[in-house]
RNA sequence: CGCGGGAUAGAGCAGUAGGUAGCUCGUCGGGCUCAUAACCCGAAGGUCGCUGGUUCGAGUCCAGCUCCCGCUACCA
């Protein structure tokens, strides 16, 4: 394994609040693969902050009649928040907006440019004289060329499919002032991609064909067989981080182009804070990079990303890029401006105490290789089947028959039959395995290879029934009981990534040691005899129908 | 249009180098009673998106097609 880690989940746009989608696909991920590594004493520095550039940050300021700094401070207190409250363990979290962030990328962009990195094109674009803007392809209605559909968009008619350009259009109407758009001259600074296909066509496709998801490969393979264009990496706005080289006034960085950059940035903050040397995180070989994206974002952390830290020349490249696919809410795409969403802020509100339940749910269902459904029924189901009726209840049995037969001091054992031998096996087996799937980005079957060990463990209850033995052989069931309590105190360890409240949890009823770790599981007897165990509370509670049809209402009252 | 990912029991997913389909949840039946009516065992349930092809044999390879999602649109 690597000297160290630095683990980026992408950054939150702070034109509204983090919903359970995001959190399927990147973040619950991500720190589920943060709090693994440091289970095994690895040092890792998760990084994450908020992307609060670009033109939807100024235009909903505008629609808001306020300034888009307030735009960004309300949505990064939201975010931040409900962040810290669900339990996502990043090291920092910072903001693009810092002056830190400013002066970061502006570094990039002046090094690029003084190592001729960049081309500069002159072309003609739509000006809103009215708004004094030019317009993204977006903002630009006319009517369609090929099919006369009379809303067509700047860069697509959705009638007829066809993709346009802008200046294509028949009287091209601005979607912010609905005035006539006119033609204006600007010059922008490019970034040449396709100086850099080769390196990224060695690299990934060769270098990394094996360990890097399909989706991934076949979406970078896709953007490299068609070829790579220089990009635009400014753009003519005033929300944003000023371009620092002549030519550049009144135009602003891409916001791609800088944000992510910020997970540098908030590395240096971090570092800053910490007293710790940030380029070891970015410079040193023995660095492992891992981003957690979306599937939206794999073309700007898989090819436009890398360009820029190639051109910089000293950076380490991404190890892995484990983008997933997207999470539907009861059958519909997830949407902001529908408000189709279960908000976090909203779901700790409505579920206090419960991150663990809706961690567990999005990650048993994660969408890692396909989009896939979040609905209440089996978030209801998940916490109802599975955390309480196998996990909880597991716990639940061995911890009630330990008082009841030994008043909460582990028995010593006596001989271990084949049975006993397995089930320890089994345990100590556990850890590989769910490493091993882990360190695959397979955090859907790591979770329920984590799971199976609770099911073995009361099927082993249920085989031995201690309950029956405790009359006629007392010998034997000390050594059921102790094995048993050997299995929950692994479960303690091993669902720390998955379940983060309830192995505390569990650990506070066991009075585990703190210095148990991943490798104790394998190499360590967890529980000794005379060990005294704890106070015992329940791990889970059952969610009962009103509460689920309580969510079900709220999201039929807003479609 | 093109490209990428996906399409396997009611639901969610595995299926490695081709050899008569597996797992979890749910359903049905049985067992147990320590446990948050939880747990354990068994059974039912699939023309592996469609149509052709290669092969002794294809979910697994090839061709065509259909549907869903995405693709330098600032929605992970």
């Amino acid at each position: 394994m690597s000297k160290r880690y630095t683990i980026t989940a992408a950054l939150p746009y702070t034109n509204g609040p983090i919903h359970i989608g995001h959190m399927a696909g990147v973040y619950v991920p991500a720190d589920i693969y943060a709090r693994y590594l440091r289970l095994r004493g690895k040092e890792v520095l998760f990084i994450c902050g908020s992307d609060e550039h670009g033109v939807a940050i100024s235009m909903k300021a505008k629609k808001e009649g306020i300034t888009p700094k307030q735009v960004i401070d309300k949505y990064h207190n939201i975010i931040h928040n409900a962040f810290n409250d669900f339990g996502i363990t990043f090291d920092y979290y910072g903001r693009t907006s810092s002056e830190v962030h400013h002066k970061t990328a502006q570094a990039f962009f002046k090094t690029i440019h003084e190592q001729d990195g960049f081309e500069t094109q002159t072309t003609e674009q739509l000006y809103d004289a009215k708004e004094d803007q030019f317009l993204a392809d977006r903002y630009v209605v006319g009517t369609c060329p090929k099919c006369s559909h009379d809303e067509a968009y700047g860069d697509q008619c959705e009638a007829c499919g066809s993709s346009l350009n802008a200046t294509d259009l028949i009287h091209p109407k601005s979607a912010l002032s609905g005035e006539t758009p006119s033609l204006k001259t600007t010059t922008h600074w490019y970034l040449p991609l396709n100086r850099y296909e080769t390196f990224l066509r060695s690299w990934i496709l060769e270098g990394h064909q094996n360990d890097w998801k399909p989706n991934v490969l076949g979406q970078v393979k896709s953007w490299l067989d068609d070829g790579l264009r220089p990009r635009a990496v400014t753009r003519d706005l005033s929300w944003g981080i000023p371009v620092p080289v002549e030519g550049g006034e009144n135009k602003v960085l891409y916001v791609w182009f800088d944000a992510p950059i910020g997970y540098i940035s908030a590395t240096k903050e971090w570092a800053a804070k910490e007293g710790k040397d940030w380029k070891s995180f970015w410079q040193d070989e023995q660095t492992e990079l891992v981003h957690f994206i979306g599937k939206d974002n794999i073309v700007f952390h898989c090819i436009i990303f890398p360009a820029v830290l190639k051109a910089m020349g000293n950076y380490v490249l991404p190890k892995n890029v484990p983008a997933n696919e997207f999470l539907n809410l009861e059958g519909q795409k997830l949407s902001t401006s529908k408000n189709w969403a279960v908000w976090l802020h909203e779901y700790l509100d409505d579920f206090p105490e419960k991150q663990d339940v809706l961690r567990y749910v999005l990650t048993a269902n994660a969408p890692e290789t396909k989009d896939n459904d979040f609905t209440w029924n089996d978030f209801q189901h998940r916490n109802n089947s599975e955390l309480v009726a196998i996990f909880g209840n597991f716990v639940n049995r061995v911890v009630v028959l330990m008082r009841k037969y030994y008043d909460n001091v582990v028995p010593q054992p006596n001989a271990l039959t084949e049975t006993d031998e397995e089930t320890l096996q089994t345990l100590k087996d556990a850890p590989e395995k769910i490493a091993a799937l882990i360190e695959q980005y397979k955090f859907r079957a790591a979770s329920q290879e984590m799971m199976q060990l609770a099911r073995v463990g009361n099927k082993y209850l249920a085989d031995e029934e201690p309950w029956k033995l405790n009359k006629t052989n007392p010998e034997r069931v000390a050594t059921i009981m102790n094995v048993a309590t050997q299995v929950v105190a692994g479960l303690a360890i091993l669902s720390e990534p998955f379940l983060p409240n309830a192995s505390k949890k569990l650990r506070n009823m066991l009075l585990l040691d703190t210095s148990l770790g991943w490798e104790s599981v394998v190499n360590e007897v967890l529980v000794k005899p005379a060990h005294e165990l704890g106070e015992a509370q329940l791990l889970f509670e059952k969610i009962e129908d009103e509460a689920i049809a309580f969510q079900q209402q709220k999201l039929a009252g807003t479609s």
